[in-house]
Order: structure tokens, then C-alpha cells, then sequence
RNA sequence: GGUCUUGUAGUUCAAUGGAUAGAACAAAGGUUUCCUAAACCUUAGAUCUGGGUUCGAUUCCCAGCGAGACUACCA
């Protein structure tokens, strides 16, 4: 029972017994008090004046002598234009703090038995290295996978490998052309990395290709379509559709190169997959579920050949799902996909995480399951829909040159973090304790600027101000982690009792308060996460709650604390803090240290 | 053109329809006999415009202006 639904309820039956009004107490309605009202909880009582027919301030001071009347945690009340100010015994919030402040998996709901949450995210291309957007990408998908576990949904996390396409067939090319049997292992390079130069190269070379076929008379439009290189990967496309087996080993070997380098990259963020689907093993999928719609009625076959949905009527347009020759369209193995992974797992929901650029591709996706395909599942998809990544000089294009590698970028992350620190002439560590320091610090730093921004939201990418590691950051809220843990081993090298039940009587003063009320807050701060698929919510909570453990710690030196309860007391405030920025952090996947 | 998203201090981000719109960075100043100064405290600064619904609107609705995305027989 959380002290909103208490109240709530002692609510809704005031309301009854005072003024014979039957409704629902609104949970809503019953919030944390201001900081300048005394009080800790308020009830905001405007929506039943009416009801009740008097005067707010009458209203709030009946409701508030009846509810402490009837509720014993109820210590004093006070209204202040229409709002009932409620102050909770102090005894109801030391008793909290000694049940939980050492409890390690304080917030998290046990894993409960049933139906899993698919999230799919990552997705990439084989064709390049993965980029700034694919981080907010990964970052978002596994955070809300593990706030999704928090809340006690199981979860399968999946990845769809883009591996076919002309653009694979780009890179394979150049490599054939330029390449000289160029490896990972002769070049020094990252699979992914030396892949992403052939298809680089391919577009070079096809743009030079392009001017001389200008320069020789072809008009633009004939040039795109008759260069050579570009007819040879055309031409590899359909040998790979084929099966040659010469082209299938060549894309074998490339695509294992990039897979290596993704593995990297994936491990580096701390990310993993449940299952890796393969576009080219899902490619064809979604045909047969086409020829039901066919049957049903609900699509129809074009003059021209192709299949086709109208969805006018949902105020979307004509949308194509096999081409006139029969062959499916991304669409099509999307529709196709969704019934496999439905078959596969049951899952009570299906999350996908895709940039906002195919907001109406999803629109389509559901339309087409739910409505006119009717399958149960069509109704649970949800499009977890986040904006672009942009640079203040405008927005990442490849061919522009403009993108942010992810690698380049951790590895910059990590020299900030290294440098930062070596500033500071912290120098207890040895070399690999202070990697693996540089790596959290640097990789926090990152994901925190990432996941605090609402994902529906463009973002502004900032090189100076991401690694800046004062302020709303992770490197702030690292360190105050580990100054927590150096406060709790010196209590521990004392050999102060500190892991024992408060004296019921003891006092808190109002940070030690404010403080106690925050962690309070915690289990709920997850649970609204896990509703709106949103880390943004657990950073910034932590964020807060970080800085508002620095102004109580400055406070009062705790070892110099003479009153041995009240030691006690902020000993135990301190300990309940370090796990709840253990475990928030957790869920946005950054590794906090004991010291740093 | 149509559809969708978005507009908050100089900048980057907050604010389930509730009280005086919070932070951070940048700027100016201050704090260290003290559990880690990557800290703490001061000061200054904002809801695009116009309507509407409401006891109450940054939030919901409508219109306008600005920004972005989509509007492929690419994925």
C-alpha cells in the first residue's frame, strides 16, 4: 500500500460520509507538497467544491479533520487556498527508511510469470559501421528493456539484421574492385569499419563514373542508370537472389567481418539480443499472409500487376505490398515478421524501436494487421518512435561526411574521461582499475546525455557539452555514488553499527526529510518509466535525487555526528541512496563505481 | 499540397490540467581546520502569436507563424 492509495481511499470514503459523494478519489489529485508549504503530501480539493457545494477552504479543512480522524499516519494538516496540505507522522518515514535501507533490489518488481514483451531494436545495415543514430537507438531500446523488466514484465529483446540489399551488394562490389583481398586481419581495421569504406568507395567511384558519362552526353537520369559499377551490383543482387554460390560466399565472408565488428560495438555498450533475426532468412516472409488479404478481400491486385492496400479510409494512402513481378517490399516481410515472432513467442505486446522517419510505415503496419488482417496482435505493436540525433551544425549525412562514428565517438568519450580524471591527480588506482574507470565514466557520460531527453524529441548532439561532466551528467551522479560508498566503508572501518533498526523516536531534519521522500518515490518513478517507455524519467529522478544528496551531505560532516541515532539515521538515508542510483542507473545501463 | 511530430532563460534539457514554470551549462560573486571540491551557496535570465474549454492551461482544442520528418514497386 503506497501512502497515494491510503490517502486516496480514506479520500473517496470522507467524501462519502461528508458530502454523500460518490466518485473515485482521483490519485492524481493527491500530490507531493511544495517545498515552501509545510506538509508532505497535498490534495488538491477544487474538483469536488462543486459537488460539495461550499467554499474551497471549508472543503480542504473538512476533509482534512476527518481524514486525520480516521488515519493514524496523519500528524497535522493545513489549507492553503483550496489545497490540503497533509503532513505524515515522522514515525511512518523513519519506519520506511529502516525497512528498506539496506534491501539491494529496492524498486524492483519481481519478474512476474507471464506473456513476454518483445522489444526489437538495433537493426542495423551491414553495409556500415553503426553511427551516433543507432546509439540513441540501442541506448533506448535496452534501457527500456530493463525498466520493462523492473516493472516484472519478462522481455525478449530481438534484432533484425538488414544483411541483403543492393546496398551489401555496394560494398561487395568496391571490395572486388578496389579491394586487393583487403581483410579485418591484414588491415588492422574493425569488420564493420573496413566494409563501410568499400561502400563509401562504391559511391565515389560511381559519382566519378556519373560525371563522365555526363561529360560523354547522357543525360543525369541515364548516367545513375548506366554506370557500370552500379550495373555490376545490380547485377550481383540478382546473383545473390539466385543463390551463385561464389557471390553467397563473398557476402558470407563480408557480413562476418561486420558482425564481428558490430559484436564489438554491441559489448562495448553493454548491450545483447535475445535472438538476431536475419532479414535474409525473413525476407520472403509475408507473402502467404498477402494472398489471405487477396482472399479476404481486404487488398487488391493493381492493373499493373502489384498488390495492393488502400487505406484512404483511414486517412492514410494507396500503399504497394508486392511488386508487379511478385516480389515483397519491406512492408511486405514486416507484416510477415510480426506473425512469426507472434507464433514464436506470444508475446503481450510487441515494442518496436525506430526513428520517427518511419512513423507512417508503423501507421501502416498496424492498419494492416489489426484492422484489415484482424490478428490479435496487430493492436499490441507500438512503434516506439524517438527523433534524430542532431549536430549543431546540422544533421549527420554519411555522404556528407557529417556522421558521428559510435566507435570513434566512446573511444573519444573514454580519452575526455581519462583526461578529466589525470587532471584531477586521482591517482590510486592502477592500470586497470583505472580503465575500467575511464570506460564507466566516459560510456556513462554518453548514455546519460543520450537517455535524459524525452526519445520523442530531436536532440541536439553537442560534443563540447556531452563531455562536459559537471552538471546534469553522469560523471555528477558517479561521484556521488562513490563519495557514498567512501562514506560507508569509513563507517565500516570504524565498526559503527549502522545496519540496525532506528530508534522510533529519532527526528529528521528537513533535508533528511526531503531526502527520505525522494527515495520514497523511487518505486513509483519506475513504475511511471516502465507506463511511458521513457529512461528520460529515471535520469532526470536520479539527477535530482544526486544533487539533493550533495546539499544534505554538505550538511553535516556524518563521522563527525556526535548524536550517535541521528548518525545512524544518515548513515542509513546515505545507504538506501547508493542503491537507488545504483539501481536507477542500472536500468538506464550505466555501471556506477564505489570510488573514483 | 496532405499527414504526423515539435516550439519553454543566451544554450541544452525538465515540469501525470494545479500553488510563485524547475535544473544544468555559459556569466558575475562567494565557501575548503570538514565523511572525496568531478562538491556546495548567492545573483541575473524563459512558456512563439491569437482565440477557446476550465475554478485553474506550458500542458487540452482551433487558427496562424517557425522548425523537422514522412508522403518509394529502398530498407
Amino acid at each position: 500500500m503506497t501512502l497515494e492509495s491510503i490517502l486516496a481511499s480514506a479520500l473517496q470514503n470522507t467524501l462519502k460520509s461528508l458530502y454523500q459523494i460518490n466518485i473515485d478519489a482521483d490519485p492524481k489529485l493527491i500530490q507531493p507538497t511544495r517545498k515552501e508549504f509545510s506538509g508532505d503530501r497535498t490534495i488538491v480539493v477544487f474538483p469536488y467544491v462543486k459537488l460539495a457545494r461550499k467554499a474551497p477552504d471549508m472543503v480542504a479543512n473538512e476533509i482534512g479533520s476527518q481524514l486525520q480522524q480516521t488515519l493514524d499516519i496523519i500528524s497535522a494538516f493545513n489549507v492553503v487556498k483550496g489545497y490540503l496540505n497533509i503532513s505524515i507522522k515522522e514515525s511512518f518515514w523513519t519506519q520506511y527508511l529502516s525497512q528498506h535501507f539496506n534491501e539491494e533490489h529496492y524498486g524492483l518488481v519481481p519478474l512476474r510469470d507471464e506473456a513476454p514483451v518483445l522489444i526489437e531494436y538495433s537493426s542495423p545495415n551491414t553495409n556500415k559501421p553503426l553511427h551516433l543514430g543507432h546509439v540513441r537507438n540501442n541506448l533506448l531500446g535496452h534501457s527500456v528493456s530493463k525498466i520493462t523488466m523492473a516493472c516484472g514484465h519478462p522481455v525478449v529483446q530481438v534484432n533484425l539484421v538488414n544483411d541483403r540489399g543492393i546496398h551489401i551488394c555496394k560494398s561487395m562490389v568496391a571490395w572486388l574492385r578496389y579491394g586487393n583481398g583487403e581483410t579485418p586481419e591484414s588491415s588492422g581495421l574493425k569488420g564493420d569499419h573496413l566494409v563501410g569504406n568499400y561502400y563509401v568507395a562504391f559511391d565515389k567511384h560511381y559519382k566519378e563514373e556519373q560525371q563522365q558519362l555526363i561529360a560523354q552526353g547522357l543525360t543525369p537520369e541515364d548516367a545513375e542508370q548506366q554506370a557500370s559499377i552500379m550495373l555490376e551490383a545490380r547485377e550481383m543482387l540478382r546473383q545473390w537472389e539466385a543463390g551463385n554460390p561464389t557471390v553467397r560466399a563473398l557476402w558470407q565472408q563480408m557480413n562476418s567481418w561486420v558482425y564481428n565488428g558490430f559484436d564489438q560495438t554491441y559489448d562495448r555498450l553493454g548491450i545483447h539480443f535475445d535472438k538476431v533475426y536475419h532479414e535474409s532468412e525473413t525476407y520472403l516472409l509475408g507473402k502467404a499472409l498477402v494472398e489471405e488479404g487477396l482472399a479476404k478481400g481486404v487488398f487488391y491486385k493493381h492493373e499493373d500487376g502489384s498488390v495492393r492496400v488502400n487505406l484512404e479510409a483511414d486517412g492514410l494512402d494507396e500503399k504497394v505490398l508486392l511488386r508487379k513481378d511478385g516480389t515483397s517490399v519491406y512492408i511486405t516481410q514486416d507484416i510477415g515478421t510480426a506473425q512469426l515472432r507472434y507464433e514464436e513467442f506470444h508475446p503481450q505486446k510487441m515494442i518496436y524501436v525506430v526513428g520517427n522517419e518511419q512513423n507512417y510505415h508503423f501507421d501502416v503496419l498496424k492498419l494492416i494487421l489489426g484492422k484489415k488482417l484482424e490478428r490479435p496482435f496487430g493492436d499490441t505493436i507500438l512503434h516506439l518512435s524517438y527523433g534524430m540525433v542532431e549536430l549543431p551544425n546540422g544533421k549527420m549525412k554519411s555522404r556528407e561526411g557529417t556522421v558521428v562514428d559510435a566507435d570513434d565517438l566512446m573511444d573519444a568519450m573514454y580519452d575526455e574521461a581519462k583526461a578529466s580524471t589525470e587532471a584531477l591527480g586521482k591517482f590510486q588506482f592502477t592500470p586497470e582499475e583505472a580503465d575500467k574507470l575511464y570506460e564507466m565514466v566516459g560510456l556513462g557520460a554518453l548514455k546519460y546525455f543520450i537517455l535524459k531527453v524525452d526519445p520523442t524529441k530531436n536532440m541536439l548532439f553537442n560534443p563540447e557539452e556531452s563531455i562536459d561532466f559537471n552538471g546534469n551528467t553522469a560523471p555528477f551522479i558517479q561521484y556521488t555514488h562513490a563519495r557514498i560508498c567512501s562514506l560507508l566503508r569509513k563507517a565500516d572501518d570504524q565498526q559503527l553499527p549502522w545496519r540496525k533498526d532506528l530508534p522510533t523516536d529519532t527526528a529528521m531534519n528537513e533535508n533528511e526529510r526531503e531526502l527520505v521522500k525522494a527515495l520514497y518515490q523511487y518505486p513509483d518513478t519506475v513504475l511511471a518509466a516502465g507506463d511511458n517507455y521513457s529512461p528520460a524519467l529515471i535520469a532526470n529522478y536520479i539527477y535530482d535525487l544526486s544533487k539533493q544528496f550533495n546539499r544534505f551531505y554538505q550538511e553535516t560532516p556524518i563521522m563527525k555526528e556526535t548524536d550517535e541515532s541521528k548518525r545512524l539515521l544518515r548513515l542509513q538515508i546515505a545507504r538506501l541512496t547508493a542503491i537507488t542510483i545504483h539501481n536507477g542507473m542500472d536500468l538506464l545501463g550505466i555501471e556506477v563505481p564505489e570510488r573514483m
